[in-house]
RNA sequence: GGACGCUUAGCUCAGCUGGUAGAGCAUUUGCUUGACGUGCAAAGGGUCAGCGGUUCGAUUCCGUUAGCGUCCACCA
């Protein structure tokens, strides 16, 4: 029976076997047809180009933690995989990857650039996808999905004309974000602001004919090019005079009104603002409020447009350099003051973003946003930890019309025909070549759609909508989505009112959210700081399962945290202890199952670890539940290394070597083991599924998988109180010695006779062979002690140990000293709670009760100790 | 300018609905104890940021102050 297992557990040998023996076993796969409960989680699928970083490693361990424990209790689960086209970030990089070619996309052309983007993910698209095979993800893979795929385009294409026909897409022409870099549009949040030094000029506008001049501050002299207005407060007494009047555009002299706004604050910069409105979200507004002209300066390039005279083809900041110059040159420059400020930047380049008008595809947000608030108000959907539904709240109901057109090539191209010769455009589900009106040839909108278009359909589009599949109607809607908070509004928001709007149903029930995976240092993990930790590396050191544990203990929902080698090589440490505990029990078992002895012959210690076994499971299952992984974890932790190998396997060991022939017991100690083994392997089993997996083939097991295993349930037979409480005396007992011993530099190897004085005989007799295997206890006598002991009180009992010479008496007499202090100092505290009449009127039953068993027991102690020291004292008189 | 989070042992962090503070790592000491030195045993180390309040009782709830951090926001 007993199993040959290595010294030291080795994932590098077993993880891949096992990874191919579940996806053998089709572990994986999801039924559509199970009479089961469904548990569904999406994937937040990864950019198809992109390698898995410790985010992913993160964001995957949790998502299979909650499908294998789920799978476990007996949920038919589905985790359904994919990744994401990635519209920029994938452009760019086959874009980089062209040009040390010395090509660019237009050299290709559309359709021969797709071809090479199209090749680039065929041939690096399953890199990720290995990767999250390493980590033990638990995908269902004969359902992995992809953005752009048939079925996920379909989708697209339909929700973009039924939110058209609705009137929830338009097209206008109104103010954007625009990255120079990338040349594309882009959506508000995909705009990072980060502060950077700048100046305020102060620059000065004559107001036409008059004497008077406006100054206005700005930190875009640039833009002046584009100025067709100033605006004032209402209320600035300063300038009302000036309101109705013209001023002269310095540089350019185009004349521009003098109006009044309440946007402008008074107390900021000069009180006076130019306004710019093609290049300015809030220009822009006024510009419409006010009809103020439109004007361009700043091109797609970031260059000023022709339009700008001798500044025509400038880089932006070039010009602002100019413009600078010539104003000073004029003495039109009033003042220039340092003033830090926010800068949008491009979130995938850098670049600083140009707001400017052009036209654009936009989702209104609106009628969408209301339904999507309401969903989470209602509490149908629930955010973990729930202090994030203030950041949805606050997105949502603030939010503003989603720019979605991009000027790329690599996405979902926008459904959208323009007729030439009649001018007209149609939205079509189907591709068109001519015009339906008039017959001429159309052509399609060049313009892709942002990706987190298609992202925003992921829970329904991958379950195969807007066909009406069977996986649509039994996974629909999903059960917990798992994300960072860093993309709530990316994703998550736009997730949620899609699936309202679209299925009439919320895409999912939980959002649980989680941090970011730090540097040890605290700071974020990133490819220009070069600080990032690869998880493939770790796995190949240390395993798998030991990244996993790293990255779930010590942490809690929402919070970031930071990653270590430390933490890393302490779960390696416990995956190892797992292994060799489970080594230990297999080497000493004879029986042909896990199944529990009856209880008749169960020992005290086997009482005592099924109790707290029991209370593990309660405990860990309510943790799972909430999502409170971390706890979870460590409770298994502390439970297995605690209390099931320091503790359990060391007394069991005392029957399984004992010298009298008693197989009886024997057996039932092995069962025990075995079994309590079992429990704990599954439990762990979603947190460490490889070598929980490893070590269940190894015992004796009916199943080809622990994943066909069930999750434990409490048992109340289990409960053993009375009994966990008397082991845990003889714990005490054991602890009271080893420390004596240890205070007083005994070596373990110094056997010592223990004398034992206690009311409860049959319980300190029946512990002898523990005190003697783990408290280096020759004999054990409960008659008198003689005369020269150390003495030790403990909860139940006096114990006595004549250690010779070893005994200073004047140490031993402080020490009791020491302990009586310290005992005062309890019965002071336990008494004073007892004393008051308040703690005793108003505290529960049970914590009154509890205070009185400590009195009662220090009380006992105390006595125990007194009479020690008199005895002391008098032997040394 | 809003919103949120953090401040607990030398370091990194747990601590659910209030009832004498925990873990890992680090430190010190001892140990070939028939699974494991990726181990075993023992020890030191915290007025749970400050101040108020609620309560019989607060690290835990409320308010407030300070420091740090994150997100959002139109101060040109």
């Amino acid at each position: 029976m007993a199993k040959e297992l290595k010294k030291v557990y080795e994932p590098q040998e077993v993880e891949d076997r096992l990874y191919a023996h579940w996806e053998e076993l089709g572990c994986f796969k999801a039924d559509n047809k199970s009479k089961k409960e469904p548990f569904t989680v999406v994937i937040p699928p990864p950019n198809v180009t992109g390698q898995l970083h410790m985010g992913h490693a993160m964001d995957e361990t949790i998502q299979d933690i909650l499908i294998r424990y789920k799978k476990l209790r007996g949920y038919e689960t589905l985790w359904l995989p994919g990744t994401d086209h990635a519209g920029i970030a994938t452009q760019i990089k086959v874009e980089e990857m062209l040009r040390k070619e010395g090509l660019t996309r237009y050299d290709l052309g559309r359709e021969a650039f797709l071809e090479r983007v199209w090749a680039w993910k065929e041939k690096y698209g399953s890199t990720i996808i290995n990767q999250l095979k390493k980590l033990g993800s638990a995908c269902d893979w004969s359902r992995e999905r992809f953005t752009m795929d048939e079925g996920c385009s379909a989708a697209v294409r339909k929700v973009f004309v039924d939110l058209y026909e609705k009137g929830l897409i338009y097209q206008g022409n109104r103010i954007i974000n625009w990255c120079p870099n990338c040349k594309t549009a882009l959506s508000d949040v995909e705009v990072e602001y980060t502060e950077k030094a700048g100046r305020l000029w102060h620059i000065e506008y004559k107001v036409k004919d008059s004497d008077e001049v406006v100054v206005c501050a700005t930190t875009r002299p640039e833009t002046m090019l584009g100025d067709t207005g100033i605006a004032v407060n209402p209320n600035d007494k300063r300038y009302t005079h000036l309101v109705g009047k013209t001023a002269i555009l310095p540089l350019v002299g185009r004349e521009i009104p003098i109006f009044a706004d309440d946007y402008v604050e008074m107390e900021f910069g000069t009180g006076c603002v130019k306004v710019t409105p093609s290049h300015d979200p809030d220009d822009f507004e006024m510009g419409q409020r006010h009809g103020l002209d439109f004007i361009l300066v700043i091109d797609e390039n970031g260059r000023m447009t022709e339009g700008c005279g001798k500044y025509a083809g400038l880089d932006r900041y070039e010009a602002r350099r100019v413009i600078v110059e010539d104003l000073e040159a004029q003495g039109l420059l009033r003042k220039v003051e340092e003033l830090p400020h926010n800068v949008g930047v491009c979130y995938r380049c850098g670049t600083d973003v140009e707001p400017m008008t052009s036209t654009q595809w936009f989702v209104k947000m609106k009628p969408l946003a209301q339904p999507a608030i309401e969903a989470v108000r209602k509490g149908d959907i629930r955010f973990v930890p729930s202090r994030f539904e203030n950041t949805y709240f606050n997105w949502m109901e603030n939010v503003r019309d989603w720019c979605i057109s991009r000027q790329l090539w690599w996405g979902h191209r926008i459904p959208a025909f323009y007729c030439d010769a009649c001018g007209k455009m149609f939205v079509s589900r189907e591709d068109l070549t001519v015009c339906p009106d008039c017959g001429a040839p159309v052509r399609q909108d060049e313009d892709v759609l942002d990706t987190w278009f298609s992202s925003a359909l992921w829970p329904f589009s991958t379950l195969g909508w807007p066909e009406k599949t069977d996986d649509l109607a039994y996974f629909y809607p999903t059960s917990t989505l798992v994300t960072g908070y860093d993309i709530i509004f990316f994703w998550v928001a736009r997730m949620i009112f899609s699936g309202l709007e679209h299925m009439g149903q919320k895409p999912f029930s939980d959002v649980l959210i989680h941090g970011l995976v730090r540097d040890a240092q605290g700071r974020k993990m990133s490819k220009s700081l070069g600080n990032g930790v690869d998880p493939l590396e770790i796995i190949k050191l240390y395993g798998a399962d030991a990244l996993r544990f790293t990255l779930i203990t010590g942490n809690s929902p929402g919070n970031d945290t930071r990653f270590s080698a430390d933490k890393v090589e302490a779960a390696r440490n416990f995956a190892n202890k797992i292994w060799n505990a489970s080594r230990f029990v297999l080497m000493n078992l004879e029986v042909e199952d896990t199944a529990l002895p009856p209880l008749s012959q169960l020992e005290p210690e086997d009482k005592w670890i099924l109790s707290k076994m029991n209370r593990l499971v309660e405990e860990v299952t309510e943790n799972l539940e909430s999502y409170d992984l971390g706890v979870a974890l460590s409770k298994l932790y502390d439970f297995f290394w605690d209390s099931f190998c320091d503790w359990y396997i060391e007394l069991c060991k005392a029957r399984l070597f004992a010298e009298d022939d008693n197989p009886q017991a024997k057996l039932t100690a092995q069962s025990v083991l075995a079994h309590v083994l079992f429990v704990a392997l599954r439990l762990l089993h979603p947190f460490m599924p490889f070598i929980t997996e490893e070590l269940y083939l190894s015992l004796p097991h009916e199943k080809t998988s622990i994943m066909f295993e069930s999750w434990p349930k409490p048992d109340d037979a289990l409960r053993f109180s009375a009994d966990e409480a008397d082991m845990e005396k003889i714990m005490g007992a054991i602890n009271a010695i080893r420390a004596r011993r240890s205070e007083m530099n005994v070596p373990p190897s110094r056997r010592a006779a223990l004398f034992i004085e206690t009311k409860e005989h049959d319980l300190f007799a029946a512990g002898i062979p523990f005190f003697q295997r783990l408290a280096g206890i020759s004999e054990v006598s409960f008659e008198q002690p003689p005369a020269d002991v150390v003495t030790i009180v403990t909860d139940g009992a006096r114990l006595f140990i004549p250690l010779g010479d070893l005994v200073d008496f004047g140490a031993e007499l402080a020490r009791l000293q020491n302990e009586k202090k310290k005992l005062h100092k309890e019965i002071e505290r336990a008494g004073s709670k007892l004393n008051n009449p308040g703690f005793l009127a108003k505290a529960p039953a049970e914590v009154v009760e509890e205070e009185k068993t400590k009195l009662g027991k220090f009380t006992a102690m105390l006595e125990k100790v007194d009479e020690s020291i008199a005895k002391l004292s008098d032997k040394q008189k």
